[in-house]
DNA sequence: CGAATAAATGATAGCGTTATCATTTACGGG
DNA sequence: CCCGTAAATGATAACGCTATCATTTATTCG
């Protein structure tokens, strides 16, 4: 115990959490017992005592997800900034754990909560209600979050690729989509503009998520098996997008010229395909850092922006 | 206060903990007051006093690297099925915040610790061992780690890869490699087996790390500049031997005609690369799960294995 | 049916910090 | 040089659980 340093606890609490507090001299003695010691205080009992445990909890479908991990990696260095650390939650696709994780996890007294996704059970709202803590939802936009949001918006998404396509001149279409609450609004708003102008020759193939380069094949084989060939394609995800251009050209269809493709949230391999995938840019390291400082701005009592659309951006590549 | 239940505090925590202790009528009645009331038990309070946090902490150099996210992934999955989270924390290349990481990591006194290489500073490696808590190391093999080890022979890869190009008749090599310790090492296995065959036509290009797309198609371009026209390429990742693939065609290269390409763990996109990208698998997600049964074995106090040699295989696919 | 044993429950005392005052020491001005 | 104020430090009491041991209640068996 570096009590032993001659000073009482409190004292010592002061070295670490309000060094301005302490005078110099003191705080150069206590903290060389520290250093020689290698006392390393106990922040189980330090969050006990303050009501505040100093990390944030972070829950996604899954890590092992690029379009995840990147928010997090993001998430986890700006709260690390501020002496905050992260603890992790998956929930699967699609979401099926959330309830009993985020029991586990508010157990553990989080100073905030980063949920992907803006649909929760009833029960999951209730505790939240209750827990009272800094939230904010990612990868969506809704006017109502539970607290705080960082996303966009999925059906302008859809929006935007269905008015970027009819542009080029496109009339047939296919749309492959992995069973998820966030595609099928892109799909929605994809459908949406097509039907406004007209445009009804639209196939829907459904793949289950997650969603992979091989059901990405699989889904375009489905998609011509349906007849009524379509000229472009619209894919919930790069990964599915990739697949699909692989298996149009191994069944000796051009991509552009036969096949428009397009994919979603522009993975890093989609500038490196061949030709390069027409995608929608989304800055994910930005969902991660906004959300970050809306936590941080709750938890230290600033002002924060409710809500913060970060948009996105069609990328127009080889093919289309 | 649960306890309003009409049962003491202490058989509220055995509901929770140890439910076989409490008898069949009493157990049902305090669910039903907790179902009723929504409490939440305070693990941070539970984790002071039975000094069992239920959470281990994973070191990553970065989350948002498929091959770190994905042994995440696996030991997020595993631990969760024994009621442990993970709490997550990233170092940066090369591992520049270990230090700090791990002293914030050890204030919230994990009930284990995911370590990746067995690099560790010595200041480090003091606190691991007044820590006093099980540590699985990973992603690399040695005889002598802290506590336990999950990995593989990075200088059996090098040798490996040399010794299935050399089979297939090439005598001039080249190595695009990151400056990273475990891909060094790799590059020294590589090197070993050339030099013993004395086939010392070899050119290094280092990278800096994190590799990417660019820097594979960069270091192509050095390499060639250094004269001596390399017949293979062994890259430090599959990253790097993407980029170095498509920089070979652009310049007119047949692949693997001209030039012969391995890279490195297998990742999602290898097997699609066109021609797809002979590599080294890497199993990750067992990495994660083999780590995961490695802790809960040493908290549980079951016997377990020190050293799990997970191994590799050597994909021969389009590129060589 | 009573003694011995097992099962169920509870009382008490921490776990190692920090919040909240209270007290002591240093400082500045008339 | 004394008093008022600010700065530095400390005493005490939680924070909400669980370890430990004690006590009560149920069960078994000769």
């Amino acid at each position: 115990m570096a009590k032993l340093a001659g000073v009482s606890p409190i004292t010592v609490s002061r070295v670490f959490n309000r060094p301005e507090k302490v005078a110099t001299g003191t705080l150069e003695h206590v903290r060389r017992v520290i250093e020689r010691t290698g006392y390393v205080p106990n922040l189980v009992a330090g969050g006990l005592a303050s009501r505040r445990t100093r990390f944030v909890a972070a829950i996604v479908p899954a890590i092992s997800n690029q379009i995840f991990s990147e928010s997090i990696q993001s998430l986890t260095d700006r709260l690390w900034e501020s002496g905050y650390q992260v603890l992790l939650g998956t929930s699967g696709y699609p979401m099926s754990r959330e309830e009993s994780l985020l029991a586990a996890i508010l157990s553990r007294r989080p100073d905030g909560l980063f949920l992907t996704g803006i649909s929760h059970s009833l029960k999951s709202r209730r505790r939240l209600a209750v827990a009272n803590i800094p939230i904010v939802e990612v990868w969506d936009l809704t006017p109502s979050p539970i607290d705080m949001l960082v996303g966009f918006s999925h059906e302008k998404v859809g929006q935007a690729v269905a008015e970027f396509l009819v542009g080029r001149g496109h009339r047939r279409f296919g749309v492959i989509t992995a069973d998820d609450a966030r595609a099928e609004v892109r799909r929605m708003g994809f459908l949406s503009v097509l039907g406004e102008k007209r445009l009804d020759d639209v196939q829907t193939v459904p793949v289950p998520a997650p969603s992979n380069f091989r059901l990405g094949r699989e889904g375009l084989a489905r998609l011509l098996e349906l007849g009524s060939l379509p000229r472009a394609v619209f894919c919930s995800s790069d990964t599915l997008a990739h697949g699909v251009l692989i298996e149009a050209q191994a069944r000796g269809l051009s991509v552009p010229g036969d096949l428009a493709i397009v994919g979603f949230a522009d993975l890093d391999f989609a500038a490196h395909t061949s030709p390069p995938l027409s995608t929608v840019r989304i800055d994910r390291p930005a969902i991660g850092r906004r959300a970050a400082e809306s936590l941080l701005g709750r938890i230290e009592g600033r002002p924060v922006e409710r809500i913060v659309d970060i948009g996105f951006h069609v990328m127009e590549r080889g093919t289309t």
